[in-house]
DNA sequence: CTATTTTACGAAAACGATATAGTACCAAAA
DNA sequence: TTTTGGTACTATATCGTTTTCGTAAAATAG
């Protein structure tokens, strides 16, 4: 099955013009006659002729769309920063191709060699958590491929990059549990290759020092998959919840690790945030609904995906090679709700609705 | 800026060889003698040497990618089924190509003319709630464009279609909140003009007539833009919580319509089920951590998309012109949980965790 | 040793557009 | 009358492939 299309050949044809007289009125040609351009406009537009993209990508080299690399669309943050992405570049006219990457390194490969044998103009990306080796992502920079990196970076490629404030997000959200009365916060995140866990680490651990607690390791586990599999997340919380000394809070650094957490320790029949309490980085607009409510970290995923977006564009069309880098860093937000704040410790501040 | 490409002109040039044979050679034609396809592979892989997709598809006429429009992938029905689509059609080597109408008829306009202008081999498409002509697709089919509706139908476009159950499935959640008792049930839906609408809200109204309840008008609450504006569910519920008669449990049609829903009567500080119940349609992994456990009638998303792009492939793929079009029926789960159950209702049931 | 068939390759025409370089035709200037 | 110049168009090369057709040279047959 193959649809048929109408081309420039038969428009000149039926109108015993050449192909170039057709083309020229269709461009608006300073050379061809208002008489040709009327009579070619309006042909074209009866049989709704439309140019074939594909012709014009060839003769130009430009393909007008644009590939994107990510874990899942199917995760609150990354579907908010696909529709950043997608509000300007559809503005500019450009397409967006998106492959998930499921988090996992040989997919990514996959992906990116597939987009870049599909010719897109550039390339947004936010690494797997499997990934520790970017050459692919060099490789295709030599080649002079625009690429632009958000959330997940890396210093080995040098391009534009965008993220949000990882240390000063995580410290504050520790911060909020130590101020709240926690004492023994565990921290589960992704995998520690990836800038976004090893900079969260580090804001938990700064807040732990700053207060005097100590840094215990049994109480920060990795999830190597990032939370694709809702194994790992709950057995790293099993793990936690065997430890002689147990901790009284959790602060998770994902999504999807977010909300495991939360529904292991509903099914494991615990309090929170009387057992144990719960932040995490999540973007889901149910935070304010779950049960219970859930103090969070949320982060400016729209506007990251825009500014990746134009940031992206902006390589793509600049005359010039571009070597002057820019990192951009956007702030996040604290939710504070129900999972971090127990009852008998703020009893002014807790005045809310339904409970 | 732009990437440079090495083509087979280049390696023709470099291996002293004519453009057809590196074609050949490359293409593992019986034409080309072993010796010099070794000569030419090894060079190419060295090179590492892409063949121009975009040419490629000039020659063939297909593009080897199809697009898909849904009003967002913000949505956890909607990008499971992307998930569902990409699975498929990434292993058939097509990619996807995402626009997002945002339930605008409007935005579903352009989408569809930029994807089509965008040479794309067939289209996915579940219409806007906003759609009520069809047009654009018709016109599309008339093409030879190959196209597949998901979740929301229409009779006027004749091809491959898949879809939900929707009346059964609105039926039965109408009748598990009948057999628990309420008897006043309101429904919040998308715009009337919407199959999974009608459809649903026929089974709504089945299940009330057949156990002799009134349909009541003032019940039944239509958004337009299928929750996609948070003021609309806001004031349908508004207007039924101002009714002399309130009801005791609202259904409600849709993802965004049903979470926004949650999320309204918690500000409002109503009890539920106590309250008012609340039953909806929702494929969020949140259900049983919301407050209160959400009752959901789950739809098998990752499937839909996974058939739909299966039988788009079909139509791209097949040799002749199809006129034997199929529509696909799938089933939905009703998860019972604590939204819709009264504690003093079902005494025995009600043995949970969490509460 | 010529005639025929294979084998292995090259030339050239597509695919559908754009862009450069002509070229008729007619009018105005020299 | 010749020159210049503008207008309105056409021819053609090009983008990077694939594919059809043609043809040398080598292999086989007669």
């Amino acid at each position: 099955m193959k649809v048929e299309r109408i081309t420039m050949k038969d428009v000149a044809k039926a109108l015993g013009l050449s192909i170039s007289t057709v083309s020229k009125a269709l461009n608006d040609s300073y050379e061809i006659s208002a008489a040709t351009k009327e009579l070619v406009i309006n042909y074209v537009k009866q049989k709704n002729y439309v140019p074939n993209p594909i012709a014009r990508s060839l003769k130009h080299g430009k393909s007008k769309s644009i590939g994107v690399v990510l874990c899942a669309v199917d995760n609150a943050f990354y579907s908010q920063v696909i529709n950043g992405i997608e509000s300007v570049a559809h503005k500019k006219g450009y397409n967006i191709i998106i492959n998930q990457s499921h988090e996992s390194y040989t997919r990514e490969l996959i992906n990116v060699q597939h987009l870049i044998s599909t010719s897109i103009d550039g390339l947004l990306i936010a690494v797997s958590t499997e990934t520790k080796d970017f050459n692919h992502l060099i490789k295709l920079q030599e080649k002079g491929l625009p690429l632009v990196l958000f959330d997940r970076l890396t210093e080995e490629v040098k391009t534009h990059k965008i993220k949000i404030n990882n240390m000063q997000s995580a410290y504050e959200g520790t911060l909020h549990l130590i101020k709240n009365g926690f004492k023994k916060i565990a921290h589960i995140t992704s995998s520690s290759d990836i800038s976004i866990s090893s900079e969260r680490l580090e804001g938990y651990k700064k807040a732990l020092r700053e207060n005097n607690l100590v840094v215990n390791d049994d109480f920060i586990k990795f999830c190597t998959h990032g939370g694709m599999l809702s194994e790992e997340v709950d057995v790293a919380i099993a793990q936690l919840l065997e430890l002689k000394e147990l901790p009284d809070a959790i602060f998770t650094a994902s999504d999807r690790i977010t909300t495991q957490t939360l529904i292991y320790l509903t099914k494991a029949s615990k309090k929170i945030p009387e057992d144990i309490a719960l932040i995490g980085f999540t973007n889901t607009a149910l935070a304010e609904v779950l049960n219970p409510s859930l103090t969070s970290i949320t982060q400016p995923a729209f506007e990251m995906g825009q500014l990746a977006a134009t940031k992206l564009i902006e390589l793509i069309e600049s005359k010039f090679p571009v070597y002057d880098f820019e990192t951009l860093i956007l702030e996040t937000e604290l939710n504070i709700r129900k999972s971090t704040v127990k009852k008998d410790l703020n009893p002014k501040e807790d005045e809310e609705t339904n409970d």
